[in-house]
DNA sequence: TTCCAGGCAATAC
DNA sequence: GTATTGCATGGA
């Protein structure tokens, strides 16, 4: 891993908080062994998931729901298109933009994200059996860099990092850098760490969780 | 009751 | 280029 601050920074995180076992999944057995956030899909030390297209899939729809959005509702909304057999592209494309915003509508903002699933999932059927590039996502409507790289990390394990609110709250605190641009901090993080998918799923699993468990934080303005 | 959560696009300057 | 605003639910 080498020594640097973020390597420094990574071991102190899992030392403190374990594995998390990131990316949630519906009907994965695994445990979250941490306090925060539902027990559900989670499997830690187990990087060997998405097992087939319908995990892909379903991470894929769980990143978009999740935009500034809490994962307990997220996971409401999952679990309701599962029940309703929609989750699966070709399924939700299937539904009209109105039913689909009503059974997503847990997540918030159900009618923008009805559409940015409609959009992404057209996308997803084109693209069988490929990776999609970042710049084919980021030019999809919905789709930022937050949401682009959770894509690429955890649905198709490309080693690209992760940053959010809460990477960038720990950094800030942690006193590691003012950086808050997005493209800058995502430069830091690849830089400084071997270019691992299982490791870069972990450290960011591990950002989020440190920066929930930790209230003390100065909750920078949106 | 208010504040916030694993962002993004549109608009304004 | 950076700053602000709308989008919306459910839990603390």
């Amino acid at each position: 891993m080498g020594k640097t601050a973020l390597g420094e920074l990574y071991r102190a995180l899992l030392k403190e908080h374990g594995p998390q076992g990131w990316w949630p999944l519906l009907g994965v057995r695994g445990t979250n062994p941490t306090k925060t956030g539902s027990l559900r899909g989670y499997h830690p030390g187990d990087f060997t998931y998405p097992r087939n297209a319908g995990q892909r899939f379903e991470i894929c729809v769980g990143a978009i729901l999740t935009q500034n959005t809490a994962w307990p509702n997220v996971e409401k909304a999952l679990l309701r298109l599962k029940a309703v057999k929609a989750l699966s592209a070709a399924a939700l494309l299937g539904l009209p933009e109105k039913e689909l915003a009503a059974h997503i509508r847990p997540a918030g903002y159900f009618n923008q994200k009805a559409k940015k699933l409609k959009v992404f999932a057209h996308f997803f059927q084109g693209l069988p059996g490929r990776t999609p590039t970042r710049d084919e996502l980021l030019s999809l409507w919905g789709i930022g860099p937050e949401t682009a790289d959770s894509i690429l990390l955890y649905a198709y394990r490309v080693p690209t990092f992760v940053v959010d609110a809460y990477t960038r709250r720990v950094l800030l605190s942690a006193g590691m850098t003012r950086e808050t641009r997005y493209d800058a901090l995502k430069a830091l993080f690849e830089r400084s760490l071997p270019r691992d998918a299982a490791l870069y799923q972990e450290f960011h699993a591990l950002l989020v969780e440190h920066g929930k468990g930790s209230e003390d934080y100065g909750r920078s303005r949106r």
